[in-house]
DNA sequence: TTGTAGGCGTTATCAG
DNA sequence: CTGATAACGCCTACAA
C-alpha cells in the first residue's frame, strides 16, 4: 500500500492543527461550519482519509460489529445463516455501522482467533447464532468482558439481550394442523439436535403424539430423501411429517413426489424456517416462519441499545407462524 | 467494555520487557521458546490479548480482508454471492491466516463508507464482485492507492488480478445443446445486463439464433413466472429457454409446470450459475456451473499470493460446463 | 536473547 | 472556536 498522508500532513497543508481536522471529520467537539466544509472539501481534493485502526485506538471505542455463526462441516450453503445475515447486514449499513462475519467452525484453532479479535478489542459489539458449545464460549467470553453482545435463538443463562423465535410453540401450530386435518400418523424427521421443535409438535399433536416416529440424522437435502425412503420402508402408514428444516422438507418431498406419491393428500409436509426458497420450491413447501430477515434486524437494534449503554429488561421474541402452501 | 490490561501492564507482571512480550504474541524477531511459553501461558491465565487496532497501527499493516459485492434491490436472498461467500470463508479459514470476510453490500449510499474504510487502511487487501459501477469505482480505489485487490468476473481493464469465468463460453455450450437435441425455437430471459450471455448463446445456436426471442426484466423468481407467461402469449412456439440465472429459472418452470407443460419434451430449460438449489429443485434444474464455491476459494488463493508480493501474469480461468438434469 | 525508546495516526483534554 | 500535547497500545530499530 501507498504510504498515504496523515492528519499531520494534512494539517500543515491547510495551515490548522490536527485537533481542528480531526473534529471536522469525528463529529464531536465544536468547530465552525465554514472551517469544517473547507477542510471535508480539501480532503476530498488530495485524497485524505481517516486511518481507522489509529481513530479506533485514539478514540478507545470501535464501531464494527461482529455476526458469529455455528458452521457444520460440508458444502452444503447455510441458507438459514444467509436470511439473517442480509437482515443483519442491512441493519447494519443503515445505521453507519461495519460488518464482519466469522463462521465458527467447530474447530478450536477457529475460536481461539475469534476469541483474540474480540479481545482484542476489534467490535464495539458482537451478535452471536446459539447453536454450538462454541457459541456459548464466544458468549462467555463477551460476558466476562463486558463487551456489548446479543444473542440470537436460545442459550441457556441468555434471557435478556437475546433475539428469541418460540420453536416450540411453532412446531406445536404444526402438530396441531397435523391433528386437525385430520392426520393419523405423524412423523418427525430431526436436523440437528434440537429438543424443542419435537417437544412443540407432541405438544400440538396430543394423543397422536402417542405414534410419533422419529427420525433423521442430519440436516441436508439428502437426509430428507434418505428419511423418506426410511419411513417408507419401516413405518408405510405415515402421513404427515414435520422436518427440522425446509431443506429437509425439500429432500422429503423430492423423494416422494419421485415416488408417485399425491403431496399432500397422502403424505403432509411442514418444514422449518421458511427460507425463502420454501415458497419457490415444487411443490412449495408449508412452513414455520422464523422471519429470518426479522431476526437479523432485530438483533443489530438490540445492539444498538446496548451499544448506547440502554438497559434491556428483557429479549426480543419474534413471532413464529404456520405458513400454509402446497405440501400440507 | 472493561477497560483491559495493556501490554505495559502484562509485562510488568512478567518482569520483562514490553517488547519481549510483543515478540511472543507476533511471531517477529529472536525470543527463546521457553520464555515465548512463559508468556503465553501466562496471558492465559490473566487475560492479556493483543489489541488489533493498536498492533496494525504499529505494525503498519493489517491483516483483513473484504470482500465486496454488488447488492441489487429487494429481499432476495443472493444465493450467487452466498455460495462465493462460502467458498471465501473457507478458505481464509483454511488458510490458518488471520484473515475475515467484511461483506458490503455496495450501494452507492454506502460506497463513501466503503473507500472510507479501504483507504483508512482497515484492509490488508479487498476483494471485489464485478458487476456494477460501484465495484468498478472501488478497484479504481484500490488500484490509485497500491492496496492489493482481485476482481471476481469481468471488469474492463481488469485483466492480470482477477478470478474470471467465461460466460460467453457457457452460454454457448447451452446453445450447442439446444440444437443439437433438435430445438426450433429458442429464448432468452435476461437477468440483470450481461450482454457475455446473450451473445454465447446466439453463437452456439447457429442458424437457430435468428429465430431468438429475448424476454426478461429481472433476476428473480417473479420474474421466471413472468417470463413464462409473456412467452407463452406471445412467442406459444418457444420450446427451449437459457434463464441468466437459476432463480430466474426456477421461476419459469414452476410457472411452465403449473400450466401441464411437459418438461423437458415440450420445454427444454437451462439455468445459469449452478447453484446447489438447482440440484434440488423439481425439476432438477440444467445449468452452466461457474463453480462458485471454487471462485471464492481461487479469489482467496490469489490474493494471498498479492499479498506476499508475488506478481500475478494472468487471472484465474475457472472453467464453465454444462450440467444437464431433468430441465432439459 | 532481551531491553530501551521513538513512532504509528488519531482523539481528547485543557488552555487560550 | 482553535491550538498544543498527552494519551491510546503496540511494534521495531537500535543498544546492550
Amino acid at each position: 500500500m501507498k504510504s498515504r498522508m496523515t492528519i499531520k500532513d494534512f494539517a500543515e497543508l491547510l495551515g490548522v492543527s490536527t485537533a481542528t481536522v480531526s473534529r471536522a471529520f469525528s463529529g464531536r467537539g465544536r468547530i465552525s461550519e465554514k472551517t469544517r466544509q473547507t477542510i471535508v472539501a480539501k480532503a476530498e481534493e488530495v485524497g485524505y482519509r481517516v486511518n481507522i485502526h489509529a481513530r479506533t485506538l485514539g478514540a478507545g471505542r470501535s464501531n464494527m460489529v461482529a455476526l458469529f455463526y455455528p458452521a457444520f462441516e460440508g458444502d452444503e450453503p447455510d441458507y438459514f445463516i444467509g436470511e439473517i445475515m442480509q437482515g443483519v447486514s442491512q441493519t447494519l449499513n443503515r445505521e453507519g455501522r461495519t460488518l464482519q462475519i466469522h463462521p465458527v467452525i467447530t474447530k478450536s484453532s477457529d475460536i481461539e482467533r475469534c476469541r483474540d479479535y474480540i479481545l482484542g478489542g476489534l467490535y464495539a459489539g458482537i451478535i452471536v447464532v446459539a447453536g454450538s458449545q462454541e457459541s456459548k464460549n464466544l458468549v462467555k467470553t463477551a460476558k466476562s468482558n463486558e463487551i456489548p453482545y446479543v444473542v440470537i435463538g436460545h442459550m441457556s443463562g441468555e434471557h435478556l439481550n437475546a433475539v428469541t423465535f418460540d420453536n416450540e410453540r411453532g412446531a406445536e401450530l404444526a402438530g396441531r394442523y397435523f391433528k386437525a386435518t385430520g392426520r393419523k400418523f405423524p412423523a418427525y424427521v430431526s436436523g440437528y439436535l434440537d429438543k424443542r421443535k419435537k417437544n412443540g409438535f407432541q405438544k400440538g399433536l396430543e394423543e397422536l403424539s402417542e405414534k410419533l416416529i422419529i427420525t433423521g440424522s442430519g440436516g441436508s437435502f439428502k437426509h430428507g430423501a434418505l428419511a423418506y425412503e426410511q419411513l417408507k420402508r419401516e413405518h408405510p402408514e405415515v402421513d404427515c411429517v414435520l422436518c427440522a428444516n425446509d431443506v429437509l422438507a425439500m429432500g422429503l418431498l423430492r423423494a416422494a413426489t419421485d415416488d408417485k406419491r399425491n403431496i399432500p393428500e397422502e403424505l403432509a409436509v411442514i418444514g422449518f424456517d421458511d427460507i425463502r426458497m420454501a415458497s419457490y420450491y415444487n411443490p412449495s413447501v408449508s412452513s414455520i416462519t422464523l422471519r429470518l430477515f426479522q431476526i437479523g434486524e432485530a438483533s443489530v437494534q438490540l445492539l444498538s441499545r446496548l451499544l448506547e449503554g440502554e438497559e434491556v429488561s428483557h429479549p426480543e421474541q419474534i413471532k413464529c407462524d404456520l405458513i400454509l402452501r402446497e405440501s400440507s
